[in-house]
RNA sequence: GGUCGGUUGGCCGAGUGGCUAGGCAACGGUCUGCAAAACCGUGUACGGCGGUUCGAAUCCGCCACUGACCUCCA
């Protein structure tokens, strides 16, 4: 296949054929959560992007190792005002162990991110298992000398870095500007330049987590553990880094220098990164008070929600637009994606029960080449979805016999619409909805059964009290050619 | 203030210099005892003002609005 996967390279502006390193593998290693508070919509952007690419990545027939960290250091609270750590500072709040609210919102993590089927990644480090690696990075970046020790804390030396290496590639910034952008500002001292950022500090004496070291009882920079782990489980050179754009500076940025510091070389091939996400077309965050939790989504409990949304809408939702874009999230979007998708998965049944014909009348080779077109752009799902949204015309005007399809065209329409629409894009029927036991299911049949009776008899009144109660119920009941069914809703 | 991005039909959301994105909603139709559901069909939009071009939503300039990060903070 002449058609190659492109992949968009922040550090270049420009889509890039994807090589792998090492022909027939590839390592990819993605920022995880900093998980001091319940998953919320923000988290899932990144986890179904690079989800996603993960996903593909593997169809392609490419060995992955997908390393996304779990941050459990913590960084500093934004609104705080003390230098305070965030996982520290929480559970002073809740009086619970450090490490305590780290299992609880590391656990939140993945029991939501396996609602949305995001995989599992190979790896999942976290940064207080590797406090001994990430020493050993500000040991060989002291060595090197691109850092200084200050007071018990150890501080990247950006201007010594800049003078021998670009800083600021990734992120279009340049260190002239920044420094002529720079305000005089008080406890600076420790720093020579307020450019330079900590990538060991000495722990406050109330500060909770902390480990010993030669310069003091402290803790890593916050850029320092993907730059160690990353090494660690990828080697010194791997082939992509993906996270979100909001980290792209510093967070990224101090990556590309810490590790070409410490090893003299890039160590990442390929930056990804995913856009973010609004809320009725304004930022989402929690001091606005609309960053709702992925349980407030799957519940509905939330003043901003008009009702519960399937994680399944949620991720169908996310795929339908472009990583590299921001995505509006409203109600009313959320719906039309909800019955977009529910279109989707209808037609993967009726495509199960069709028959085929000697010839076909369609043309399921163009669609499958544009479907891999499109993810091989960039991984275009809103395209590649537009696109099977195409076949679901197809497979319909099928089973209404204004189309035909051969036997040989009809396996490779099945092939392609279960790849895609369950294998990369990860999608999955909707839970049943709860208390679906047998009595209940039997006791609701028997209804419609004496709807159904009621109709034969043309005994009209009685068939539509059943369906108008039942509806009343918040059952919706449907009439088919092969009899009525119904849905809880 | 700095850097980068966005502005597409009622809503969401793709996109290429000339050739239908797609979904939802709406409208029309098929089906139905009626309705719902389901299915089929229909929409000619691209912030404003200039410029380049035979031709621009797509390239350039200016303006407006808007977003992200930074300018305080490990």
């Amino acid at each position: 296949m002449d058609n190659q996967l492109q992949i968009y390279n922040t550090l270049s502006r420009k889509k890039e054929i994807f090589v792998p390193l090492h022909e027939g593998k590839v390592g990819l290693y993605v920022c995880g959560p900093t998980v001091y508070g319940k998953a919320h919509l923000g988290h899932a952007r990144p986890a179904v992007t690079y989800d996603l690419l993960f996903r593909y990545l593997k169809h392609l027939g490419y060995k992955v190792r997908y390393v996304r960290n779990i941050t459990d250091v913590g960084h500093l609270a934004n609104d705080a005002d003390e230098g305070e750590d965030k996982i520290a500072q929480k559970a002073r709040l809740d009086e619970l162990e450090p490490m305590e609210v780290v299992q609880l919102y590391t656990n939140d993590y993945h029991k939501n991110m396996e609602k949305l089927n995001v995989l599992s990644p190979s790896i999942e480090p976290r940064a207080t298992g590797h406090i001994i690696e990430q020493i050993t990075v500000v040991e060989k970046i002291l060595a090197a000398g691109y850092a200084y020790e200050s007071q018990g804390s150890v501080y990247f030396d950006v201007e010594k870095y800049a003078k021998d290496y670009p800083y600021g590639e990734l992120s279009g910034r340049k260190i002239e500007d920044m420094q002529s952008n720079t305000r005089e500002l008080d406890g600076q001292d420790e720093k020579h330049s307020p450019l330079d950022f900590a990538i060991w500090k000495k722990a406050a004496p109330e500060h909770i987590m902390r480990w010993p070291s030669r310069w003091s009882d402290g803790f890593p920079g916050w850029h320092l553990e993907c730059t160690a782990m990353s090494c660690k489980y990828l080697g010194e050179t791997f082939d992509i880094h993906g996270g979100g754009m909001d980290l792209c500076f510093p967070h990224h940025e101090a990556e590309i220098a810490q590790a070409k510091a410490a090893n003299g070389h890039d160590a990442v091939r390929y930056w990804m990164h995913n856009n973010m996400i609004t809320l009725n077309g304004q930022k989402m965050g929690k001091s606005l008070g609309n960053a709702i939790s992925l349980d407030e989504f799957f519940s509905g409990e939330h003043a901003l929600l008009e009702k519960a949304y399937d994680p399944m809408t949620i991720r169908f939702f996310m795929l339908t637009a472009h990583y590299r874009s921001t995505l509006d999230f409203s109600n009313e979007a959320l719906q039309a994606a909800e019955k977009g998708m529910e279109r989707l998965l209808k037609a993967s049944e009726t495509m199960n029960g069709l028959s085929p014909a000697d010839k076909s009348s369609v043309n399921i080779g163009e669609l499958k080449e544009k479907c891999y077109a499109a993810m091989n752009d960039d991984l275009n799902s809103p395209i590649a979805i537009a696109h099977l949204f195409d076949a679901v015309k197809i497979i319909n005007s099928i089973a209404d016999g204004k189309e035909s399809i051969s036997a040989e065209d009809l396996d490779a329409l099945k092939s392609l619409y279960n790849t895609f629409v369950f294998d990369l894009f990860g999608l999955k029927k909707p839970e049943q909805a709860e208390g679906s036991n047998e009595a209940f299911n039997a006791a609701i049949d028997l209804l419609l059964q004496l709807r159904q009776d009621a109709k034969a008899n043309k005994d009209w009144a009685t068939a539509d009290k059943i369906r108008n109660e039942l509806t009343a119920l918040g059952f919706v009941v449907k009439d088919t050619k092969d009899g009525a069914s119904w849905e809880l809703k």
